[in-house]
RNA sequence: GGGCGAUUAGCUCAGUUGGCUAGAGCAGUCCGUUUACACCGGAAAGGUCGGGGGUUCAAGUCCCUCACCGCCCACCA
């Protein structure tokens, strides 16, 4: 037996050399598995992309749990013989990683603009290179077998090779396209940015009641007397008896030295219970009355620009910031007599989810994807859709969760799911931000070409990128080389298994269901497998301003990867929130020193390496085995739904409470008392057994502390990450 | 306004398709260091499974309802 037993089970010092064991096997690679002849060459392929962190920082406890989640299954379907690929990579984040960065540099008075475009970007190279290196560092941490070979990042010139063929497909088929709308504006981060980005939040706001002027028959109801400076009708609804004669009038009005012409017009959307039952619509400066204005006709009259500032030819509020201008407007109101009431309410104001700051509704010339156009699927594997066929983007991404052919875990996100896309607007991709894959798109003389540079100085390139998300949808096929045809893209794709966390099942799942059923007929992954948040452990969301975020690594320098991974694990079911647990982690250090110590004495019993099956098993030994194989079959069916949550508590309980405090002192008592040579001879065998199906079964969960007795306890070169799974 | 989740031992949480005396970690009580393990073992204690109603031979588990907490979505300005 090895000295090594005789002391506690130390993590510290086993685990980077067990992790560079791996990677010298390369066993991560399954090409490798086939060549040394541990997979066979027709097995079935299993595959798994690791959702890309963003390269903005390290990794929380979050990233840590999906780790675990997904390490975990690939080990035992590798386990498993199948032909097993998890893919790693990071993630640009464009306006994440942006945003970051410009803070860095304002720190040293620097701003983004004195550097111009080009040195911008080399320093935002710069930080997300160095951050990339901090988060390779932590997944390797974590034991991940991801293949390294197959690294991606989805900045990376072969996935702009792919964003790049998306956008020239998706430009042909009349699915992207370029059109000044009312967009989300966020004039601090200088960009518009998607509905999705939007995070609203309560406010109290005063809803102010007045006339545009004396002689105007009609009061309306806003919280933005401000932008009535660009209204351009009134909005009553059509049954409202009030106000029938005005409907169709249109009135000509000095509104604090501003000229408005304001139609009175009909609308189903007002409600008439709401204020005076009468809205000011102002066309270029709200969602809600743009749609009003397309569908009446009204002219769009722009008076706030894109510092949120007024620009209008009224000189009491143009220059103004908004704020300002409302109380300026306000005031005058009240000056002329024109304001009726005033009442403080509560309310959801739209801000920017990176910068925080008020989106600025305004008209932009902008790029959007068509979400409800019909085209003509031209490749499809999906089931109840043929080629040919004419399908919207959002048809496609329903049918194939409501078809089943996409399963969501738990099953109750899919509700959430249907519900966004029954609201789903088209999908503006365009940011007017540096960092990010530029909009494909070049100009000269009125002629645009879309997909390909023209390699051309005397065309210019959009000046836009897209959406960070517009890359990451392609996230499960251009990490296989698509659009080259590839052996890996031929051989795993569709992917396994999405795992990811509850919170970007719109940003990114909905839209990799978008894209891959778009431009290969395909389903990228056949289960969704949501986590939740990692919360502190009074169950506030951790944040590093908060100062409450935990740090992967030093969980793992204090109790071991192996215990952090159970901690993630056990009893943590999809979709449930969970709160972070020091004492938890402890636990399952200690589980780890159990194994160690059952390790020890069961090499102690039974001192020969190869112990042989005796001719006859006593009874109570037999009653052992077939208990662990009865479990492990539940077990196997379990990890086959994906409940490691049950699973993992299983075997912990099986080792500490049936192994440990049952079975060893039962075989304990027999070896040393010796009744019979063959009794003795069984009871051995069994430990040994059991201790190294254990093992085998453990290893998904705990990758370290299995490998490192295995590694000592057998001489042969083999491997425990490329053993059997023990069910017979 | 709509939808969803949670409410189980002092604390943090498990409980798989309804089925034997409801589990784990931590805290706490008593005993134990005769050789796997004090990062331990043994024993005891602790729960009307949020309230109420219903279905069933049987409910923490299914249905209804109420309460409280939390989350997501939404064009009442």
């Amino acid at each position: 037996m090895s000295d090594k037993f005789l002391k506690p089970y130390e993590p510290k010092e086993v685990e980077s050399n067990i992790y560079d064991l791996w990677q010298k096997s390369n066993f991560f690679n399954p090409d490798i598995c086939v060549r040394e002849g541990v997979t066979s060459a027709d097995a079935e392929p299993f595959s798994i992309v690791l959702p890309p962190p963003n390269v903005t920082g390290v990794l929380h406890l979050g990233h840590a749990s999906m780790l675990a989640i997904q390490d975990t299954i690939i080990r035992f379907e590798r386990m498993r013989g199948k032909k097993t690929l998890w893919i790693p990579g990071t993630d640009h984040a464009a306006i994440a990683t942006q945003t970051k960065v410009e803070k860095l540099l304002l720190k040293d008075g620097k701003r983004k603009h004195d550097l111009g475009r080009e040195a911008f970007l080399a320093e935002v190279n710069a930080f997300a290179q160095e951050s990339h290196d901090t988060i390779t560092t932590q997944i390797k941490a974590m034991g991940a077998s991801v293949d390294w070979s197959r690294e991606a990042f989805t900045l990376d010139a072969q996935r702009e090779k792919a964003v790049h063929a998306a956008f020239k497909k998706m430009y042909e088929d009349g699915l992207i396209y370029r059109k000044e709308k009312v967009i989300n504006w966020d004039p601090k981060g200088q960009t518009v940015i998607s509905d999705d980005e939007i995070v609203y939040e309560t406010r109290k706001a005063f809803l102010y009641t007045f006339k545009y002027s004396t002689d105007f028959p009609i009061a309306i109801s806003t919280t933005r007397p401000e932008t009535k400076f660009g209204d351009t009708a009134v909005a009553v609804h059509p049954d409202d008896t009030r106000y029938q004669t005005y409907i169709g009038q249109t009135f000509d009005i000095d509104f604090a030295g501003e000229k408005l012409s304001i139609q009175i017009i009909a609308d189903e959307h007002v409600e008439p219970e709401f204020g005076t039952g009468a809205l000011g619509v102002t066309p270029a400066h709200s969602q809600v009355d743009y749609d009003m204005a397309i569908r009446n006709d009204l002219p769009l009259k722009q008076v706030i620009n894109e510092y949120a500032k007024m620009q209008t030819t009224s000189e009491l509020v143009n220059g103004l910031k908004v704020e300002e201008a409302r109380i300026k407007t306000v005031e005058w109101l009240r000056e002329q007599n024109l304001l009726v009431d005033e009442k403080e309410i509560e309310q959801n104001i739209s801000t920017a989810e990176r910068t925080g700051a008020i989106i600025e509704p305004l008209p932009k010339l902008q790029w959007f994807v068509d979400v409800t156009k019909k085209f003509k699927l031209a490749k499809s594997n999906l089931k109840g859709i043929s080629v040919g066929q004419e399908v919207s983007l959002k048809e496609l991404m329903q049918h194939v969760v409501s078809s089943d052919q996409i399963e969501i875990l738990p099953d109750r996100f899919s509700k959430t799911y249907f519900h966004w896309i029954d609201n789903l607007r088209d999908w503006c991709i365009s940011r007017q931000i540096w960092y990010g894959h530029r909009i494909p798109v070049w100009y000269k003389d009125g002629a645009m070409q879309i997909g390909e540079n023209p390699n051309d100085d005397s065309w210019t390139q959009d000046e836009d990128t897209l959406d960070t998300w517009f890359s990451s949808a392609l996230w499960t096929f251009s990490t296989l080389g698509w659009p080259d045809e590839t052996a890996d893209f031929k051989t795993y794709h569709p992917t396994n298994l999405l795992e990811t966390g509850y919170d970007i099942i719109f940003f990114w799942v909905a839209r990799m269901i978008l894209m891959s059923t778009y431009l290969l007929g395909e389903i990228p992954f056949k289960t969704v497998y949501l986590h939740g948040l990692v919360r502190d452990a009074k169950g506030k969301k951790m944040s590093k301003s908060i100062g409450n975020a935990v740090d992967p690594i030093d969980m793992i320098e204090k109790y071991g990867a192996d215990a952090l991974r159970m901690s993630m694990l056990v009893g943590t079911g999809p979709g449930s929130d969970v709160n972070f647990s020091e004492d938890k982690i402890r636990a399952y250090k200690k589980f780890a020193n159990k194994i160690w110590n059952a390790t020890r004495f069961v090499l102690e019993q039974t001192s020969d390496e190869n112990i042989e099956k005796p001719a006859s098993l006593a009874t109570q030994d037999q009653a052992y085995l077939e208990e662990f194989q009865t479990l492990l079959a539940e077990i196997t069916k379990e990890m086959e739904e994906y409940k490691l949550y049950l699973v993992s508590e299983k075997l912990y309980h099986f080792f500490w409470h049936r192994f440990a405090d049952v079975i060893i002192e039962d075989c304990k008592k027999r070896i040393v008392e010796s009744v019979s040579e063959e009794d003795k001879k069984s009871a051995q065998y069994t430990l040994r057994t059991l201790l190294t199906d254990q093992l085998k079964a453990l290893h998904p969960f705990m990758p370290f502390i299995t490998e490192e007795i295995w590694q000592t306890i057998h001489k042969d070169n083999t491997m425990l990450i490329v053993s059997r799974w023990p069910l017979q």
